[in-house]
DNA sequence: CCTGGCACTCCATGGTCACGAGTGCCAGAT
DNA sequence: ATCTGGCACTCGTGACCATGGAGTGCCAGG
């Protein structure tokens, strides 16, 4: 096992190179760190570090650097989330509070999340899955035309346009829109297809085309809005990964662009507590230079959705966390009041 | 005037610039375009239009490269646009009719402008002003609580909850909801404030309150969703811009980022036929090395909206301006069609 | 008005060299 | 057993310089 010194070692490796960017050597450690060692000392520990593969040199004769294995251990044992200061906690309620709209709130969230970590901020929409059943409207816009509009408890509104295959009548249509909603009301989404199954049975032969087509759309919406839409933002906060990143910036630019990609990072984070995910540790390629940070949100006790921030692997993690966690707190908040 | 040759060697010169990036010599373009002359030749053709500003050299002894100005009359009087190949037109097609709804074909035209121009793609939602009224909503979730459903003849759909100083009856509801459907469906949504005006005093005294503040709702709706949404695309492809450019792609990120800007940026191209927008022609710093391509587009003769793609002053003009021209055109099909 | 020739400019490339930061290791001190 | 100071060594960085080549402007002649 590692002595407590080399640890701290360690972690004012993090520290600095977090800092400048540029490698670490044993004598600059030992002038910005009370180690209360000689440089030599610190070349041992070093050596010893790198041996167990948490820190690493660029080339024979230069500082170390960590790795990504370095900043596991550093994330797990060494760092805690650093709480964020009152004018940020103040800058976060002035921030969000004035949201009109789900996608108001998404997009504050984005880009106060890129703002507090002067990185890339990513906000996944409330799943609609997760969430309940507020209302369920249907509108007759033509005699044969139907609009479908579901309101889930989060604020989330989708709708979808129903071709009928025969005209409907209103009192048909306020028939379907009350049984519906008598039945799906409050329930969680994922239960509505169990919940509407034989509700065709019920209806005049006459219509019962019309209902199972819009039944068939209501399914086939929430299928298809599973796949989540999500929001990112910051994205110019690449540009300070360092002067040499041209071609670092562009794998990660393509990353991003891929929502695919960016749903299965969020996915692959814990529903509870915050995930760190560090450079190799993400399946995706071009994401093997940079760290993601996660925490799931909502409205109450349960997560519908996820955030979080995507950055170099060089970041600072308790900076980074502490903004995380009281954004998706706040917004969670936000969420419930609405 | 600049002689017809003249004219042929700035065509030459772009765009063998546009395909190497680099500048271009005289020897060079004798090379490989058969302008029927010797290099000395061209050099004094050179001169002339580099007195004329049309072309620049970056050091002297160095080829020449086209100025704003150069590219400016390139587009205006050398270039034509390009029209698409038929397996790019059955893309186009093939990729957005699969779109559900209005966010859905937003957001694939943005992918599939990206993709065919390799660059930058930028997508207005059709504006609420100019687009007209399908259909109001009213749904009473809670006793007092009503929530306001706006849907367009494009597909887009707003939703805005409101909180009533009194709970209101659902008979005086949905006669709330009568009279203004029957007051603004089939208008515009600029009209819409002095449709509806003088509907609150035609109602009881007790639902007086609740009326205007759905009304006030309404109205407030419209103007702040009149400032647009939009969507962008494919900044991966901000990385070709060549190897040099961490410096540049810095800034254009940054108004990226900026909807206002984005916003302004598309406002000031005409409502009809293409604009093209060339290096310092924009007004925003950031994007004084690149040009703007945006044409407007909608479900009828009237634009309802723009699309457009941002590249480096360097970029195939004929190819560009082709791609966004059909674009626009089957997003306006498929809004007329849904 | 075009062309070939010529002298000139200047960027890019690549090699050499000195500098300095950093290392590993060892012998001696604590 | 552990820390420290010293020392030789490695290598990347930046300065400096020489070379080559692409491109230019200009001029005299067709």
């Amino acid at each position: 096992m590692l002595s407590e010194r080399r640890l701290e070692v360690l972690r004012a490796i993090v520290q600095d190179y977090v800092g400048t960017e540029e490698p670490v050597g044993s004598k600059a450690l030992t002038e910005r760190h009370r180690l209360g060692v000689s440089p030599a000392t610190v070349r041992n520990d070093m050596a010893a570090l790198e041996d167990e593969g948490f820190i690493a040199q660029p080339h024979t004769s230069a500082g170390r650097i960590p790795t990504d294995k370095g900043y596991r251990l550093f994330v797990d044992k060494l760092a805690g989330v650093k709480p964020l200061s009152t004018p940020e906690r103040r800058a976060i309620h002035n921030f969000l509070d004035g949201a009109v709209d789900l996608d108001d709130v998404v997009g504050r969230t984005v880009r106060l999340l890129a703002q507090l970590t002067r990185q890339v901020a990513v906000v996944q929409y409330p799943s609609l899955t997760r969430s309940t059943v507020r209302h369920v409207e249907l509108l007759s816009l033509a005699p044969a035309r139907v609009m479908l509009v579901l309101i889930t408890d989060t604020g989330r509104v989708e709708q979808r346009m129903v071709d009928c295959p025969a005209p409907i009548g209103e009192t048909s249509l306020a028939d379907l829109r009350a049984r519906l909603n008598s039945r799906v009301v409050g329930r969680r989404f994922a239960d509505v297809p169990q919940l509407v199954q034989d509700l065709t049975e019920s209806f005049e032969q006459e219509d019962r085309g019309t209902v199972s087509t819009v039944l068939a759309t209501l399914l086939e919406t929430l299928v298809e809005e599973t796949e989540e839409r999500l929001m990112i933002g910051g994205t110019a906060n690449l540009t300070r990964f360092g002067h040499d990143f041209p071609l670092t910036i562009r794998p990660v630019l393509e990353a991003l662009e891929e929502q695919v990609v960016l749903l299965k990072l969020l996915g692959e984070a814990k529903d509870s507590g915050m995930t760190v995910r560090i450079g190799h540790e993400n399946a995706h390629e071009g994401l093997n230079s940079t760290s993601v940070v996660a925490v799931g949100y909502g409205s109450g006790d349960e997560a519908v959705a996820k955030l979080g921030v995507v950055g170099p692997t060089r970041m600072d993690y308790p900076g980074t966390m502490g903004a995380v966690r009281a954004v998706a707190r706040y917004v969670g908040q936000i969420l419930a009041e609405s």
